[in-house]
DNA sequence: TCCTCATCTGACACCGGTGTCATAATGTTG
DNA sequence: CAACATTATGACACCGGTGTCAGATGAGGA
């Protein structure tokens, strides 16, 4: 035997036709079981896999679910956003546990291959991750919808239609963290991210976390905001930016936890102690909240959850079946460490 | 126009043959330039896209790559490596750029699917990550080697084919690592890794560390050595268990980032300061290195190289091409940050 | 004019499975 | 025992491309 076995190969050892053998072995019916063990043993014993290439031609499909990672072109390639790429790990074990596999590919602005993956027959669907951060994801929204791609995405809404997205609700982490400084008596605060449309997550993330204080009775001073993006680097500087014009304030709501770390440097640098004078609080819980100095108080994502929703909500979609919507809108957490008391 | 577009429908736009469209839209020689644009003009009309399945059916290739990302199964399914995943990153954009897909797949010791991507036709090669952490390694290369899949393994050794590793030089790195202590005159060194067999990486940072001491005139005490896995809390307990038996050192070499930060937290928890009391260096250069408290000293493994490798070895060996074996050593890099002086 | 050669194109087998349909073998019923 | 249902199997078309081979066309040379 050269090259790998075929199942024309198995249907010769055991005796049988090649379509009894695609039949047996996939567990159906209609075989008679006796059968089916004589041609398992072979196959078996030959080694036997089946190709996928053929296997797809015919069935339409690829048993296959690809992820795109949206990357701002601007950043250094080494950075990518961690928060991705925990999200990454449960997708792939979801997908594994579906018996799907998964492309994997990083994608910027400039390319235009979103929907070449399904249009290909490469991917029976796809993962958009990070487009919340990307200013024109509506344009490729557009694109994939005409194309009839399935799809679903992370964060970002695609309008009207709800069952693309799955999220974390936001909003409801920000009202946690308002609550939380609220607690802790320190309700001067201010906040790096970004308040306009073109960051839906950062905004809904603001946009709770000021109406509970409004509720509270207290405005969040425009001059205590400073727009970021999420890296350390930026939430450094936006912060530093905010010293540098003398602005007080006793609590920081960074919209990520890169924001809050490098919000944490700037903060230390310029002589201030956290959280003696100022509590800070980030948004992800990613590893790395744990371990800098102090340990951040966050808002978890549940990123196991988010990608157990991802793949089954875009497994539904793929079947044309319904999509629970309300599911999909992931409870936050607040963690307390010690940036915040 | 129903569903997708075939070439079949090309050429009927076209008014040409089948035959001929699949040539003119890879680029044959044979295709008269005038027929070719009348071609590719109608299939961008009809938006067609080659079909995967069948052209890799027919080509008897799949122009994807698979990364079997290896995991301990005992360990938190939440807790992925960060230092793969930063390789990961590098890896899709090496694929990308060859014009290849990456299939992406964490696999535990308890499955058996390492060829299966091979042999099933689904990856014309396998990448493998974190095998240098798993102690039966050589049993799933030689299930590999007896099935004639091509991979290139990160880190671990393939016994008598140096051509399908790439890896860090990580004995020179725990050289540069006792060079960087004999500097701070620190040369009562604690280590915190694994000296065995087990862990080929772990070993070789050992051994490049202990023999450059040794040069020096210094021994690393037995004593002084504890066994931890790379993760934060196995590092924090292993250098509890030094810390308990009394054991007095001022320099401290983990053989992780992630065990270093461990020790760090076990050090201070014992009223230590770091730097002032023990000097500690990591290995690897994780994001995290620079944030935690103090920033952690560290070598630094150039993640963005060794994906490149990984790949460009990979598709060398599909290609029944020549191997760079001594390239594929990489150099590593001491990072001085303030948890060294 | 006839032959040769280069250039371009179409017909067709093939990759390795899947699913449908026809049919053989066996059992069941009146 | 005829009529029919059930079970198990094989033959075959098909998925959508790729590569080979044969043939058509036209130019150039003898």
């Amino acid at each position: 035997m050269k090259g790998k076995a075929t199942s024309f190969d198995i249907a010769h050892y055991a005796g049988v036709s090649q379509s009894t053998v695609s039949r047996a072995l996939r567990g159906s019916p209609l075989v008679n079981e006796e059968t089916r063990r004589r041609v398992v043993e072979v196959a078996r014993k030959l080694n036997y896999k089946v190709d996928k290439n053929a296997s797809n031609l015919r069935a339409q499909q690829s048993s296959t679910l690809a992820v795109l990672l949206f990357e701002d072109p601007t950043s250094d390639e080494s950075q990518i956003n961690p928060f991705f790429l925990s999200m990454l790990g449960s997708i792939t074990r979801a997908c594994a546990k579906a018996g799907y596999d998964l492309l994997v590919s990083f994608q910027s602005s400039s390319n235009d291959w979103h929907a070449d993956y399904a249009e290909s027959h490469r991917a029976d669907g796809i993962i958009l991750l990070g487009y919340g951060d990307y200013i024109d994801y509506q344009s490729k929204f557009d694109r994939l919808l005409e194309s009839n791609t399935k799809f679903v995405c992370w964060g970002a809404n695609v309008e009207g239609r709800p069952e693309l997205t799955v999220s974390c609700d936001n909003s409801r982490g920000g009202t946690l963290v308002a609550e939380h400084f609220i607690e802790l008596g320190r309700t001067d605060c201010a906040f790096i991210g970004d308040t306009s449309h073109h960051s839906p997550e950062f905004s809904a993330r603001f946009n709770g976390f000021a109406e509970r204080l409004k509720a509270h009775g207290v405005h969040v001073s425009e001059r205590k905001i400073a727009t970021a993006i999420s890296t350390e680097e930026s939430g450094y500087q936006a912060t530093k930016s905010l010293l540098a014009n003398n602005i007080k304030f006793t609590a920081l709501f960074g919209a990520s936890d890169l924001i809050a770390i490098g919000a944490i440097r700037a903060l230390q640098e310029a002589g201030l102690r956290v959280p003696h004078d100022v509590s800070v609080v980030g948004f992800d819980d990613l590893a790395v909240a744990r371990f800098c100095t102090p340990p951040l108080s966050t808002i978890q994502q549940n990123t196991t959850l988010a990608g157990q929703m991802l793949v089954a909500n875009l497994l539904n979609l793929i079947a044309d079946q319904e999509v629970d919507v309300a599911s999909s809108v992931l409870p936050p957490q607040l963690i307390v460490r010690q940036s915040s008391k």
